[in-house]
Formats: C-alpha cells, sequence, structure tokens
DNA sequence: GCGGTTTGGTTGAGCGTTCAACAACGCCGG
DNA sequence: CCGGCGTTGTTGAACGCTCAACCAAACCGC
C-alpha cells in the first residue's frame, strides 16, 4: 500500500481545531478593525509597515514581496491600489530595468502612523492580555519552530 | 488624553511576527494543497465536515454557519457552489418556515472521504511533526484559551 | 390578534487573492 | 557576441469573502 493514513488522534484533532478558531478569529477581528478604523486590509498595512521601515522606506518589489509575506502577483495588484491611494509611489530601478522599487510617500506613512496605535492595541487587547507571560513565551517558540519547519519544505 | 498606546516591546514583536507568518504560511500551504487534491478551499472542507459529523449528515444553516465558522452570508455564498457541484442539497425545515437545512449527499461524502487522508496528512506533516508533544500541548492551551477570549468580547 | 422587533437566510456589488500566461530584461556558457 | 534560461513584475479571469440591504417568518408585549 502507498502508507496508512496518520490520523490525529481526539487530543490532536482538538488542537488543530482551537488552533484553526483561533487564529482565524483573530485575523478576521484584526482585520475588519484595521478596515473600519484605518480603511485597508491587514495585507495592505503589513506592506506599509514594511515599506516605513526599509532604508529611505523604498524596497524593491520582490524585496517587499518576501518581507511582507505575499506572492508577487498579490503584491502587484496590492502596489496598484496603494498607489491609487497616494500612498505609495513606484520607480524604476537603476541598476535593473526589469525592476521597480516601491516607495512609501509622506502620505502614505501619516496614514500608517495614524492607523499604528489602534491596530497595536488590538493585537495587545485580542492577543497577549489574554496569554500568561509563559505563554507568550511558548507561543514564540512554537512559532518559530513551524515557520523554520515551514519554508524548509 | 484618551490613553497613551500599549506598544509592543521588541519580544513581544517578535513573537507577533512569527505567529502571524507561520499561520499565514499553514493555511495558505493547507489551503493550496486541498485545491489542487480535492479542488475545494479550505473553507468548503470545513463545511463538509461538520456536516459529515452532524446527525443525518444534516443541519440547519445558521448551526452550520457557526460550526463551521462562517458569517451566514459566506455560508449562503459556499452553499450554492456545494449544492452546484452536488455535495450538498438543501431541503425546507418542518418546524420553521424561514429555516433552511443542509445536507451533505452521498456524492459530498465521497468526495470528501477521498479528500481527507491527504488533507489530515498535510495538517501533521506541517503542524504535527514539527513541534514536540509538549508544544502540541501548551498549543492546544493557548488556543483555547484565546477562543474563549475572542468569543467573550 | 396586532404592530414592532428580532431572527434566518439570500442577494449583489465591490474588493482582494490566486493562478496561469506573458513581456522584458539579466545572466551565463560556448 | 549570441542563444537559451532564469528572474522580475504585470495582467486578466475566476473565485471567495465582506458588507449592507433586503424579504419573510417568528416572536413578544399588550
Amino acid at each position: 500500500m502507498v502508507g496508512m493514513t496518520r490520523w490525529l488522534n481526539p487530543d490532536e484533532q482538538q488542537t488543530w481545531r482551537s488552533f484553526l478558531t483561533a487564529s482565524r478569529a483573530l485575523m478576521e477581528t484584526l482585520d475588519r478593525e484595521l478596515q473600519r478604523d484605518a480603511g485597508m486590509p491587514h495585507a495592505y498595512y503589513e506592506i506599509l509597515v514594511r515599506l516605513s521601515e526599509a532604508p529611505q522606506r523604498r524596497l524593491r518589489m520582490s524585496e517587499l514581496a518576501e518581507s511582507s509575506g505575499s506572492s508577487r502577483s498579490r503584491l502587484s495588484h496590492a502596489a496598484a491600489r496603494l498607489e491609487a491611494a497616494g500612498w505609495i509611489r513606484r520607480e524604476e530601478c537603476p541598476t535593473d530595468r526589469r525592476g521597480q522599487i516601491a516607495v512609501l510617500t509622506d502620505a502614505g506613512f501619516a496614514t500608517l502612523a495614524a492607523a499604528a496605535p489602534g491596530h497595536v492595541e488590538g493585537v495587545r487587547r485580542h492577543l497577549f492580555d489574554a496569554l500568561s507571560p509563559a505563554q507568550v513565551d511558548q507561543l514564540r517558540r512554537i512559532s518559530e519552530t513551524l515557520v523554520a519547519h515551514l519554508t524548509r519544505s
């Protein structure tokens, strides 16, 4: 046979379903808050954050996609919207004529600065406030383990 | 002032970003696998699972929405697609003339039965295989805490 | 019973994401 | 220098989700 399915035992099932419910609820809540308060989805917020942290607030599209966890296509579509909103602008890359460089505009930075406190407060309220310091530490190790595992396959 | 923002310290930021990256990567991976192998997104899979576990494989739309973590609107749209695929059918509720009852068809059950082993294997490979038994236990407690916290606000 | 409110479910528009296809450019061996 | 291959980024179609609006039926107080 090709291989027996390694089914989940009841404990694992409970873990998986709770994790699913929790992360989905958390993301939906934060996404909704961000949409309501800042008029943008969480994915766009993260793009602006990464840009704001880059030297000169500028990044190659491919690096921005990588660091914000977007596919190239997704970023391309998002960039079109962010540019239309006046929050970023795209410049040509001097060293690679295929390249595009996304630049955070002043308006984009201002929008981000206005959105950040509310969002951070949301993350704290919905995530950190619920967990003990020990649990926060556990969650960090678990997440780092998973990231390492998922990117190496 | 309205209130100082309780910013995240470096440790919390690292935790938050790792969690974000990990859960996003995990969901995207499982969603892609399910789409590739079973031709449906994860949300639809979960709807079919809940139906399959219900008595008589039938549930009121509102209960199905609740248990599968969908909004009513989402479930309504999804049900239309699932019905078009022949995986569920909708019947009228005898005790409440507003109500609809979603029923898993034999074809839907067969599709689910075919998809389940691959999906479960994916959950195991991408999640449980990466973590120690202690970490799995920690993750369960953390997730349950979060679920409780998120649903009570 | 009768109006007002709540609940159950659907609908359509608008938006964001995916996927596959594509164009333009850089890179590298011969 | 040239031809093939990998890379960068964009595009359009299909799809799923959200949000607000809506209808119909149930519920509730009087």
